[in-house]
RNA sequence: GCCCCCAUCGUCUAGCGGCCCAGGACGCUACCCUUUCAAGGUAGAGAUCGCGGGUUCGAAUCCCGCUGGGGGUACCA
């Protein structure tokens, strides 16, 4: 049997990294077993649904290399499908309409909570005849359609959670349809994963305590139910559920933040599945290869960024010089030619985690600096210093050869003139040359920059540092 | 409150009864490299396997209780 599976965000929200790492296993379960990874939309809630965010997943899901096989399907579109499958199962006797008020219910779930025991829904209407149904529906009377849940245990066999058994009187006579005649989220998952041949259900373990409902559903509908598997929650560093206030969370978020979807797809994949062996660092395919159900966690892990950068700039250094280029390009690069970006890259690839610190990097290859880093100013930049960082301009103009090897000579050469260590001309140099004094080998630097922009940059430094103070 | 799930270094995890006084990775510390910062290399600190009972010749691994954490409890998804 080929295995289908699904991944069914709703777009009240961004693709969360959570609902990434979903997508991510139920993609990497097809994939290995060649089966069929369906994508759906459920948006059954019209007044929090926004068609925009839809696309927003979509991009993400694309930019994450999780392309699908089948949909995406809307759950807005298949109203049709849910109306014939209420009025099965309410001609069956397996659901029945329930005319209670909003007040009437709000009466017994304060009831239930005084008793501090579980709401369960004990309507008259559950006892209704047929007769008296039909009745009242074509007075005009408002009603909901409920599922008649059986008096027995339910037990959901689940591959990563295990066996849990649910007490009938834990479940309740839930709601399939609105009054409005709009069809709910746990009716409308199950009748589509019927309609859909769904197999394996993998997602969060936030929906363990709403699986005995879906069991229960499609043995009213006549199906058999899939298997279960659902994964350990995602945290925040301090352990509370992931959210905004973490910092990023939406997909689209570590997209601008610099992070390459091969990278955040690598990390996310170890957090709640180990392929064993050590292996961490694995490309979709190798993912795919190592991939099973049972090495799934049950346990909650917790997003650490630290790891994710760590992971990107692993990424980072063995990318593509084409595609680096292609991501680099919209966050900017210095109008210079390919030659002199190929060798800036060189020098500040390997000090960066992640592309807008790569880009940002990069700057000092650009303009001259017209601002220096403050602190490194006042501590390097002494009245005796300036006539020296002159005179070392001076004589690197003369090099007959500008390299970093000339460079370093003649550095050394003038340091021990001037009895200074070459840190002490470095750093100051560096600060003229970068603006700050945090950069990769200055020679390197100033080899790639060139003679006369360097030499610009350390006399325009000395003129700017040897103007008076502008007043306040 | 009630229901459900989870529990190995700070973090992600390996471990599925003896190979473990617990292995790898991130982070951290030190050293090497070095003009700064990274990268890289080497070494190291870091978990009495949440606690307490069992079962067993033997438990991180099985069972029970407790504690802690998480999730659910809608005419949301």
């Amino acid at each position: 049997m080929t295995p289908r599976v699904r991944f069914a965000p709703s777009p009240t929200g961004s693709l969360h990294v959570g609902g990434a790492r979903t997508a991510l296993y139920n993609w990497l379960f097809a994939k290995k077993h060649g089966g069929v990874f369906i994508l759906r939309i459920e948006d059954t809630d019209v007044e929090r649904s926004r068609k925009e965010l839809t696309t927003q997943i979509l991009d993400a899901m694309t930019w994450l290399g999780l392309s699908w096989d089948e949909g995406p399907f809307f759950q807005s579109e298949r109203t049709e499908l849910y109306r014939a499958a209420a009025d099965r199962l309410l001609r069956e006797g397996k659901a029945y309409r329930a005319f209670d008020t909003p007040d009437e219910l709000e009466a017994a779930k304060k009831e239930a909570e005084a008793a501090k025991t579980l709401f369960r829904y004990t309507g008259a209407s559950r006892d209704f005849s047929p007769e008296e149904s039909d009745r009242r529906a074509a007075a005009g009377e408002k009603f909901v359609l409920r599922l008649r849940m059986p008096d027995e245990p339910i037990v959901v066999d689940d591959l990563v959670q295990g066996r849990a058994e649910f007490a009938p009187e834990a479940l309740d006579d839930f709601v399939l349809v609105r009054s409005d005649g709009h069809p709910l989220y746990h009716f409308t998952v199950c009748v589509d994963d019927v309609e859909m041949g769904i197999t394996h259900v993998i997602r969060g373990v936030d929906h363990l305590p709403n699986t005995p409902k879906h069991v229960a559903l499609f043995r009213a509908l006549g199906a058999p139910a899939p298997v279960f598997a659902h994964l350990g929650m995602i945290l925040g560093g301090d352990g509370k559920k992931l959210s905004k206030r973490h910092g990023a969370a939406g997909v689209e978020e570590f997209q601008t933040l610099g992070i390459l979807p091969e990278a955040l797809v690598n990390f996310l994949a170890l957090l709640g599945w180990s392929p064993g062996e050590d292996r961490e660092r694995m490309t979709l395919e190798e993912m795919t290869a190592l991939f099973t159900l049972e090495r799934l966690g049950a346990s909650p892990s917790r997003f650490d960024h630290e790891k994710l950068l760590w992971m990107n700039g692993q990424y980072l250094q063995a990318l593509d010089q084409e595609r680096l280029y292609a991501l680099l390009q919209p966050l900017g690069l210095p109008d210079r030619d390919r030659t002199f970006l190929d060798c800036a890259l060189v020098l500040n690839r390997s000090r960066s985690r992640t592309l807008v610190e790569l880009a940002h990097g990069l700057r000092i290859y650009g303009d001259d600096p017209t601002e220096f880093d403050p602190a490194a100013t006042q501590k390097l930049v002494t009245p005796e210093l300036l006539p020296k960082l002159a005179a070392f301009a001076d004589r690197i103009e003369t090099l007959p050869e500008f390299t970093h090897a000339t460079l370093e000579e003649a550095a050394r050469a003038f340091a021990a003139e001037q009895s200074l260590s070459l840190g002490k001309v470095a750093q100051p140099v560096r600060l003229a040359i970068t603006g700050t004094t945090i950069s990769p080998p200055l020679f390197d630097v100033m080899e790639v920059l060139g003679k006369e922009t360097s030499v610009r940059r350390i006399r325009s430094f000395v003129k700017q540092q040897s103007a008076p103070p502008e007043p306040a």
